[in-house]
DNA sequence: ATTTCAGAAATTGTATCCATATTCTTAAGT
DNA sequence: ACTTAAGAATATGGATACAATTTCTGAAAT
């Protein structure tokens, strides 16, 4: 649930990388080097460059044509996507988790959903100030829960890998109070969806969950709705 | 749309290797080694790493618990699952498509839907020895221009790493002329949503071109599912 | 002044070397 | 005979060295 203090400098020059990257330490308008990169971590470049090649399959490093590489973020219309692309994967993994999860993992599902009710009601009292990041992880942990249900490995990677989970936490970090009360009332709903074993009411719902988060996003960063004609980015 | 035989040696020892992987010729059932890959390559550890990287995070290598690393063949129960994730990524890439291609595009997809069916009718009437090469290459040559028309980058790159494993155990498979038939029908109706713009019916038909080409793999290949008996092929 | 060519600098790709961790083998002890 | 421990062998992760391609700079020529 937490990262491993020590894994291999590979790793941890991953996350540093994507960290900085997402946090916007890193700039997005002039091209970095593999060399200042490593130089910068204080490691050799061959575990840099194991990391910017996962960093590269994720997107979010590109190798622009003739001039370096680049650090990208999505733009609003990628972060559009991809939460359209979490739609439809992640409620195919609630549907599965209804099929195949075992007693102790609907079990499990909905202890989580009473959890972050819980951490909602405390938020609500003010009672904790490290409450925000309860919910976070909280969140991290429901979602983990039904994908590993599901019993889908391949399913995992893509969710895990491609699509990073940090955008969409990005997201509910600006949730309002009044959101945070609906998406715990979602956690329920698909929780008793997979305890009941209907899959169909698990996907549907885990769907209009992900979507809220997605126009949530939206209202924030100021995208209006989809227009019809095109826009490029 | 082939590739050149000038890349970097990374690029060819990813190909070779999965390749290797994917048409059988590495064993699945005792351990390789990145040195033993990198002397059959004729090459050094360094780039056969980096491939050996891009393999893993696209789970056609794993590294198990303190006994090296393995070549993985998906079993048909993740056949199933891939066939599942490109149903609904690929009728996501449909709908995107009807609601964004331009003029040419259309053009395009309908264009390659007609060839297919000519491709069909030829290969009905046995005029061309090479044709069911053609048939695969228009295939894949249909799916990727409604990818393109997308205009969705990450699911791009997302589908890329599911759907070339698929790919391959696809064109192990024979379809029988009648599916073909329906097959090279269902390009037709695509194409005629997406010049249309109907992106709900442009994707629910992509969703059912996809999950027939699952059945048909299921019939040949998995655990008959529920099907009491498979018919004449 | 603009363009082009050459040399220099820099960056990426590849190979080799080293260290550490893990496995396999062998020998010793109970 | 079986178990355990120790040492050897092997494999992987990381660093450094090297090569080749690409980019930047500058000067010369039209």
């Amino acid at each position: 649930m937490e990262h491993s203090k020590s894994a291999t400098s590979t790793d941890r020059a991953y996350r540093q990388l994507r960290d900085a990257i997402l946090s916007g330490s890193l700039p997005t308008d002039r091209k970095v080097t593999e060399t200042g990169l490593a130089s910068m971590l204080g490691l050799s470049r061959t575990p840099v460059r194991a990391a910017i090649g996962r960093l590269l399959i994720e997107g979010l490093l590109q190798r622009r044509s003739g001039s370096g590489l680049w650090c990208v973020l999505p733009t609003p219309g990628e972060m559009q996507e991809i939460f359209d692309i979490r739609a439809r994967l992640e409620s195919y993994a609630a549907a599965r988790a209804a099929e195949r999860a075992s007693a102790e993992q609907r079990e499990a599902v909905k202890q989580s959903a009473e959890r972050m009710s819980r951490h909602v009601a405390a938020l609500a009292k003010r009672s904790d100030p490290d409450i925000a990041r309860r919910i976070e992880e909280e969140n991290a942990f429901f979602h983990r829960l039904i994908l590993e249900a599901a019993c889908a490995p391949r399913l995992e990677r893509l969710l895990q890998s491609t699509v990073d989970v940090a955008f969409v936490s990005l997201t509910l970090q600006r949730y309002s109070l009044g959101q945070r009360v609906r998406s715990a009332g979602h956690h329920h709903d698909i929780a008793e969806a997979i305890a009941l074993g209907m899959a169909e009411w698990a996907a549907r719902t885990m769907e209009a969950h992900i979507l809220a988060a997605a126009a949530s996003f939206r209202n924030r960063y100021g995208v209006a709705a989809e227009t019809p004609q095109d826009d490029k980015a």
